[in-house]
DNA sequence: CTGAAAGCGCTAACAG
DNA sequence: CTGTTAGCGCTTTCAG
């Protein structure tokens, strides 16, 4: 691969006119810069950003690290994320961590270690793997992480909200269905359930947050016929769907069904599915925004921003 | 940020002892390791990446650029890529060229730049971008580029046989609602579908590959009374689900559907839908082989490997 | 087994 | 406006 020496030598020029030509940053004679920019096309020249970042000391790249790739929820975020750190001029890369805190750990080192501008990050636990971050600018996003700028949804009201909204359509043996144990948003939805149904309930159940253990719990909570239920997210909504199919029962009439996340398939099914919308891709907009003010200025406070979701009505939390 | 030189500052030794301890390459006397490792653990030492990285000339990260975050076949490819990657040694982080030719371009040349050590790509034009790619070890997902390794869904059969399919069950206006013109894979699947037809049909639409896209072309379409749809992807699916249940028509009865790509929600909708189920994980996983494979030797001839896709069929083809 | 020193490719003073 | 030069932080000969 062709140097900047390589590209200097064949302009005929020292290695910092080719510099400055293919920067813009200082005025190069147009004939010079003529030859530069011939000699780089020729030679197939692609500056070494390794180097350029060393010397610069920063990177114009931002990393988010996700949860889950295969959940639209983030990967809404991660347009919302791109969109804004775009129009600044970054570039985005995706890691999945795929809840699992050594990848995230991966991630992270390696965002560190490539000296990304930033990172925008959904913490797989509540603490752990920030500690590394100490000195790049870092925001949170879905779930807490001490003592940095978050974006954060109201999920605990959001699913109290709902649970009354089951409560007031008729339904007295409402279910909840969240995620593990120390994930935040899981707890949130969880504690929400409580405050509306009035404190812990039989009727919980935690799992992954995916399709097979939105299927498990729902099969193990039906045999205490439960007529409502809360659910975690959309990927286990598509699994609780699937159960109560197989069960033979039908969402609103038999059971009622409200889930996290406005999936898009939400209104092809029938009834259309009831769902507590999160503001997926302001989310992630806030997040850049913030990380970008932070980058700008790494001694602000930490700002948190609680946005809401809302209820979206539909058939299945209707008898 | 400590460097290298602050930790062999502390531990009393000279860099070189540091960076062959903490690369654990040549052997290091215990003593003065343990105190290298203590001092970079006191510093909160991380490497820098970079400059590694510019010493050694190389890197073990992979880049993914896919036209579509928020579609579940790209993600799944992602999350084949991720797998074999990681149990590789290589990080796979992604970009999202959102069927952007300019985006793609830019993630290009950040790949690039930042010396990855290989690139899986599903490109959005043909040709345009790769010439910026040569020497770097490149693999093509799901659409074609040419001289290089390639792994891709054999489309247009995949939709000549889901369209006999339809034929079978007796529809007899069918239509065809792909992606837009140039690229491939929508190429293929109207190809294929002339292939069942018997040639063009003023029953084919092109739109985006998305859910309006697909929305607005199943709202005109309709205008034609046809009595069955096959669709491009899964995101159109869903916009064309819409503009059937809006116009009162139930597919399978009314009007058959099949659509590309098995989308986890593809069997709670009523009926259940007709796919044609692409290997996404399976295209990622050997993407990232192949990939693997060329950086180890980079010389060796390209290799295509076509996957075939097969017909799951359900109720919405059915009358 | 350890240290000194060179250099990866680039940019940014600093002179001219 | 242009060239010379000194590093950015790290790894890796080469001596000791």
């Amino acid at each position: 691969m062709p140097t900047i020496t390589d590209v200097a030598r064949r302009a005929g020029v020292s290695t910092a006119t080719v510099s400055r030509t293919l920067n813009g940053k200082s005025t190069v004679d147009p004939m010079l810069a003529g030859r530069v920019r011939e000699a780089a096309e020729e030679l197939g020249y692609h500056p070494n950003g390794l180097a350029r970042n060393l010397r610069r000391q920063e990177t114009a790249v931002l990393a988010l690290i996700i949860s889950d790739v295969e959940n639209p929820f983030f990967t809404a975020i991660a347009r919302g994320v791109e969109d804004t750190a775009q129009t600044a001029g970054y570039s985005v890369v995706l890691c999945n961590s795929d809840e699992n805190p050594e990848k995230e750990r991966r991630y992270i080192d390696i965002a560190l270690q490539e000296r990304v501008a930033g990172v925008v990050l959904s913490p797989t636990d509540a603490s752990s793997s920030i500690a590394r971050l100490r000195g790049t600018p870092v925001v949170a996003v879905d779930r807490p992480l001490s003592d940095c700028d978050q974006v954060l949804v109201d999920s605990r009201r959001a699913a109290r909200e709902a649970t009354e909204h089951l409560i007031g359509n008729g339904y007295a043996r409402i279910g909840c269905i969240t995620g593990p144990t120390g994930v935040r948003t899981a707890d949130d939805r969880l504690a929400g359930y409580r405050d509306a149904v009035g404190g812990a309930s039989p009727l919980e159940r935690r799992a992954e947050y995916r399709a097979g253990g939105g299927r498990r719990a729902a099969e193990e909570l039906l045999a205490c016929s439960p007529d409502a239920l809360l659910v975690g997210n959309s990927s286990m909504a598509v699994g609780v769907l699937e159960a109560l199919g197989k069960a033979g029962l039908r969402s609103g009439r038999d059971v009622g069904v409200v889930a996290f996340d406005d999936a898009p398939w939400a209104t092809l099914i029938d009834p259309p599915l009831t769902v507590i919308a999160q503001p997926a891709r302001e989310i992630g907009a806030e997040a850049a925004r913030l990380l970008l003010a932070r980058i700008a200025e790494p001694d602000r406070p930490p700002v948190a921003t609680t946005l809401r979701a809302h209820l979206i009505e539909r058939g299945s939390s209707r008898k």
